[in-house]
RNA sequence: GGUGGCGUGGCCGAGCGGCUAGGCACCGGCCUGCAAAGCCGUUUACACGGGUUCGAAUCCCGUCGCCACCUCCA
């Protein structure tokens, strides 16, 4: 019964122990924001959504940080034709929190920006020189101002990503630019000539800015403490981001990440996308032509940590499975209607709670998840109250957990319901006039009537109790919220 | 060169030594005025070659192919 994870650092499945069983800590690594989001974001934000979800189901209370990196290289650089840097973060990081909350991503128990933690970031860099982990650039080099860590101080240093030192590919010489070593990486960055002065900040070693790896130790012991449980991120930032952090808050006597927990990158036509390739999924294109719970649904179906790979029916495939579960669950409330507590508090299936339990089964649980539709309608056929009510609680707290419960609220396309409901009015008085023609066995008119409503978009369904319709193939705006 | 991962039926995608994953698609049946939805059933597997085992998609060795990281990247 207890949780296990695949530890990217141990390569092998761990039993999950928190720290602390009432406070589950979560760190992960947020956008840089230097331009909009892309379907891999989507991707690895929306693995640990799931995470932080089952563990909250789990163990109650899940603290989640996940950063906002506003300062860094990129997004310098991005910033063009008169926008400063921080106009374009926040432009991004809008964005990014639009895409998120479209496909139900839960906002992070707190939410930092880099550039709110300087401070943080300058005394970790202050201990870790005292420690002699860290020195600052000779004067005099074009590398003055600049502070490096000393990875050949560190032994432990590769530990996370299994690589030693001298194995790794040699830094074509390089420009040492005053490093003791190529593989030294930046904590402070020097202010240079060509930088806005709004990205620098005054610090013991001269104006700068910080280091990208820096920023995040420094915000996970900020918002979490020195050690915490879980840190994620998508596995291209193993090496070099996250086994720079973990060398800097180890090597500054930080306990740091107990578990490394990776998401599997997304590929189109089996390749990693690249701007160089032109297959680049924006969410802003996705999210505009896919309904965003589809989106979610097919995202999180593969297991996080293989890579996804999209095909021309990845998201066609996502919509009929998603279709049918949304049928169930229509038919079911509709059959059962006046059951008193129809959305009961059922505990999640044993099946299905096994499957998340190891290493997040989505896809099993998944499976779990269809089978109950299944029983459920069969249940539903035969007339079987009790166990057809059995499998729609069972179904409701299911989807709930995934998040893709077809009839919350969240997915519903913006307020409608004036409009809705004048259509239901609309349909409903053709359905009388069909069913008028049923009566009188004149099948033509009844088609006629039939058609002209599919015309519009809307499925008709007969059944025991009645005609119902739907709206089959919903567009639905980019932004629900 | 170093470190990891992957190769399953028409497609997606589980599987961690023995018992049907699941979805989509296809075909047959039930239901229906016809459909739709739903249910039942059928079909197509484990890259290749060895080995271990009573038994392997699952463990071991080898071969081939693909991918990621070692440089900014979820």
């Amino acid at each position: 019964m207890t949780v296990q994870l695949y530890d990217t650092k141990a390569q092998t499945l761990r039993d999950f122990v928190p720290l602390d069983p009432g406070n589950v800590t979560i760190y992960v690594c947020g956008p840089t924001v230097q331009s909009g989001p892309h379907i891999g974001h989507l991707r690895g934000a929306l693995s640990f959504d799931i995470l932080r979800r089952w563990l909250t189901h789990r163990y109650g209370r899940v603290t989640f940080v996940r950063n906002v990196t506003d300062i860094d290289d990129k997004v310098l650089a991005n910033a063009t034709d008169g926008e400063p840097w921080w106009a374009l973060a926040y432009r991004m990081e809008l964005e990014f929190t639009r895409a998120y909350t479209a496909i139900g991503i839960l906002p992070p128990t707190y939410e930092p920006r880099a550039t709110a933690s300087i401070p943080q970031m300058q005394e970790l860099i202050r201990r870790l020189i005292e420690a002699g982990h860290a020195y600052a650039a000779a004067e005099g080099t074009d590398a003055a101002g600049d502070v490096y860590f000393d990875v050949r101080s560190w032994t432990d240093y590769g530990s996370l990503t299994n690589q030693s030192l001298d194995a790794m590919e040699p830094a074509a010489d390089a420009d040492p630019r005053g490093k003791r070593d190529p593989r030294d990486f930046a904590l402070w960055k020097g202010a240079k000539a060509d930088e806005p002065e709004s990205a620098t900040w005054a610090s013991p070693w001269g104006p700068g800015r910080p280091g990208w790896h820096i920023e995040c130790s420094a915000m996970a012991r900020r918002y979490l403490g020195a050690e915490f449980d879980i840190h994620g991120g998508g596995l291209d930032l193993r090496f070099p981001h996250h086994e720079n952090e973990q060398a800097q808050s180890t090597a500054a006597g930080d306990g740091f990440a107990r578990y490394w927990v990776h998401n599997g990158l997304v590929t189109v036509g089996a390749q990693k996308m690249s701007k160089s390739l032109f297959n680049f999924v924006l969410a802003e294109d996705l999210l505009r032509e896919r309904d965003p719970l589809v989106v979610r649904y097919a995202l999180a179906a593969a297991h996080y940590r293989s890579s996804l790979d999209i095909t021309a029916s990845t998201f066609d495939e996502a919509e009929a499975a998603l279709e049918r579960i949304r049928t169930f669950l229509e038919r079911a409330i509709r059959t059962l209607r006046g059951t008193e507590d129809l959305r009961m508090d059922a505990a999640v299936p044993a099946a299905f709670a096994t499957a998340l339990d190891d290493d997040l089964g989505v896809p099993q649980a998944i499976a779990v998840l269809h089978e109950t539709v299944r029983d459920g309608n069969s249940a539903l056929d035969a007339g079987d109250r009790d166990a057809a009510l059995r499998a729609f609680a069972d179904v409701a707290v299911m989807t709930g957990v995934l998040g893709i419960d077809p009839l919350d609220p969240h997915w519903r396309s913006t307020d409608a319901s004036a409009e809705a409901s004048a259509l239901d009015t609309l349909v409903q008085t053709m359905i009388a006039q069909r069913a008028d023609a049923r009566a009188a066995k004149d099948w033509a008119a009844a088609d006629r009537i039939r058609d002209a409503i599919a015309a519009a978009g809307i499925a008709l369904e007969d059944g025991p109790d009645g005609t119902h319709w739907s709206v089959a193939d919903a567009p639905r705006p980019a932004e629900s919220n």
